[in-house]
RNA sequence: GGGGGUGUAGCUCAAUUGGUUAGAGCACCGGACUGUCGAUCCGGAGGUUGCGGGUUCGAGUCCCGUCACCCUCGCCA
């Protein structure tokens, strides 16, 4: 093998004249009988390289070379003539003339090659990954991926933050998310949970008197995937001991502030803030995407003079009537409508009700019904000619909220009023510190069960817990949730009083958090602390939509890796030593 | 667990109302070609239509079941 002088993207009309060698991955080759070019890339990039006749070993060599064949070559960097450079190409302005090769491995003719890879299906992809991570988009994720976890530790590093590893086996807590399993073979019988998150172990960090934490962790949650989860995913997961929520929240933007700037020279403004009412109210969902309009105004008042049962009855119960005005919505078709109509019944609400706006009047849909309050409701909503208006309608507010955001998610995107060239960053605070279970009538925290009240809500917590905000913030980036941290609770008795709340009395607390209670009552020091998602961050950065392509090594919605099969069965020796028996019958293959 | 979508050559796709031997581009194999750069030209090979069953004279197409992958509801403290 040649000893590499450069990188494939390295060479330009300066290097003319020198010798070179490279090595990497055959992208293409072309014959032309007499002579013969090969596009050359490595991780950096392609340069074309052209074997001559006159030097007949590495000419015949090159005539054998095939997609993704590996090899390294050795020769002369020359200047194209003038016509024959590639503009096409970072490199186009030079290529090299190669008097050796040497074949370092054959490659079998691939399923797909990198060069060509875009609409390949993703199952072929996550099979092959191998091939497509050689693709140079997926360098480009990995490589921003890369970047973000070197700067993310640059910066706590200036900060003063110590970077701790915590265990992955450990304590299965049954709250939360599902837990993966993992047998101990010396406690037969007994099992780890992998962490869905280091949490306790952060706060139990801060009792040791840390103050200043940060980890890039794996978490691990057995839940159904969606788009932008995934059960095994990463957090930067940190903790500050002496800390209010704003301190926080500063060491938080600083930090995205620097990653925005480090890879895509993009200086993102302050961040806003917004209560979690405000953003329920008006965007119908805790994480907003600030990129575009269609908020949800409240017409409740305007509609009651209207007389429309469906409305009235609604309301009647105690429900809400809002609506959202789609600019330029009025060219959907009916069918669409239907559509959409239909769409929006999954979360809990009848239908939509629909109207347009034309002649400056209201027209088709439930126009006739809404007749008498057609001026007041084109003057809330500020609607004009063109434009249609959705109604959300439930005796259930937070249905409407819900209903009502989901279909502004969904029309944005098809209508396609989203400015793409913004980012739009905002934290959401002074979210309700418990939600009402309406199938068990019990409490639940929202976020989970170690936040902080706020001080001035303690007295309430058990005659009205459902006015309870806790000290929880959500970091939001146009429309996804990336970050989520709060002030801890650092005082045992009020840790107490929130797990009996939460309907676990002293001794099951203790069995399960025992040792977390344990610090709080040697002298853990106040503290606060976040965790950002750094798949979703890369995510956002690289403008991918799909979890799958941040990660080196995804699963399936299954769970499965098509690459390496797993899951897959073990032996009976191995199930044997830990003591355990599959309960269901293995399905033949 | 529920809803929706997809599955045809190595890859991306086509195939009229159920009707002849399931086609095309790329990749692959052979040949030609000394300046291409997604090379070109000539020729060739390549199929359990995801799998199993059913209806039919006849199924890629219709029906039932099943598997895989994607989106989604539930779930995700």
């Amino acid at each position: 093998m040649h000893v590499r002088t450069h990188h494939c993207a390295q060479l330009n009309d300066t290097h003319a004249g020198q010798r070179v060698s490279l090595a990497g991955w055959v992208n293409s080759y072309r014959d032309h009988g007499g002579v013969i070019f090969i596009d050359l890339r490595d991780r950096e990039g392609i340069t074309q390289i052209v074997f001559h006749p006159e030097n007949a070993e590495a000419h015949g060599l090159a005539d054998s070379l095939r997609d993704e064949d590996v090899v390294s070559i050795s020769g002369t960097c020359v200047a194209r003539q003038e016509g024959m450079a590639n503009p096409k190409l970072a490199t186009g302005d030079i290529e090299v003339d190669a008097d050796a090769v040497e074949i370092l491995n054959k490659s079998l003719t691939p399923p797909f090659t990198p060069a060509l890879a875009n609409g390949v299906g993703e199952e072929i992809r996550l099979k092959y990954r191998f091939i497509d991570l050689r693709r140079s988009r997926m360098q480009e994720i990995l490589r921003t991926r890369h970047q973000v976890t070197k700067i993310m530790r640059d910066y706590f590093d200036e900060l003063g933050f110590y970077e701790i590893e915590t265990p992955l086996l450990c304590k299965s807590t049954p709250e939360g998310a599902r837990d993966f399993l993992v047998p101990s073979r010396i406690n037969a019988g007994d099992f780890y949970a992998l962490p869905q998150s280091p949490q306790l172990y952060k706060q139990v960090l801060m009792a040791s008197g840390v103050e200043k934490y940060v980890q890039i962790a794996k978490c691990f949650r057995d839940e159904d995937p969606r788009a932008d989860r995934q059960a095994e995913f990463t957090q930067l997961d940190l903790e500050m001991s002496f800390v209010s929520a704003q301190e926080v929240m500063d060491v938080t933007e600083g930090v995205m502030h620097r990653i925005w700037k480090g890879v895509l020279d993009v200086d993102l403004p302050k961040f806003p803030v917004m209560k979690y009412h405000e953003a329920m109210n008006r965007f119908g969902s805790d994480k907003p995407d600030l990129r575009y309009g269609l908020e949800l105004v409240d017409v409740s008042e305007i509609v009651r003079q209207a007389d429309f049962r469906v409305f009235t009855a609604a309301m009647e119960a105690g429900g809400i009537v809002k609506a959202i005005c789609v600019p330029g919505g009025a060219k959907l078709t009916r069918r669409q409508t239907d559509d959409l109509a239909e769409w929006v019944k999954q979360f809990g609400v009848g239908g939509l009700p629909t109207t347009k706006v034309e002649g400056g009047k209201l027209s088709t849909g439930v126009a006739k019904f809404l007749e008498p309050v057609s001026e007041a409701l084109l003057s809330q909503l500020q609607a004009s000619d063109g434009d249609l208006l959705c109604f959300g309608v439930s005796e259930k507010p937070h249905v409407v909220h819900r209903a009502l955001g989901e279909l502004r998610v969904r029309l944005a995107r098809e209508l396609e009023l989203i400015d793409q060239t913004q980012w739009r960053c905002l934290w959401v605070v002074d979210f309700p510190l418990f939600e009402h279970d309406e199938g068990s009538g019990r409490w639940s925290a929202m976020h989970h069960m170690f936040t902080s009240p706020k001080p001035e809500h303690i007295d309430i917590l058990e005659s009205d817990p459902g006015s309870v905000i806790g000290e929880h913030y959500d970091l939001v980036v146009n429309g996804q949730e990336l970050c989520s941290g709060s002030i801890r609770i650092h005082n045992h008795e009020l840790q107490q009083r929130i797990f009996s709340l939460l309907g676990y009395d002293e001794q099951v607390a203790s069995e399960r958090f025992g040792f977390l209670l344990e610090a709080l009552k040697y002298g853990a020091p106040p503290h606060g602390g976040i965790a950002p998602g750094l798949d979703r961050i890369v995510m956002q950065l690289t403008g991918t939509e799909n979890i799958r392509d941040v990660i080196a090594f995804p699963k399936t919605q299954t769970g499965a890796d098509l690459m390496t099969q797993a899951p897959s069965p073990v032996g009976d020796d191995q199930l044997k030593e830990l003591q355990l028996r599959p309960a269901l019958t293995v399905k033949p293959d």
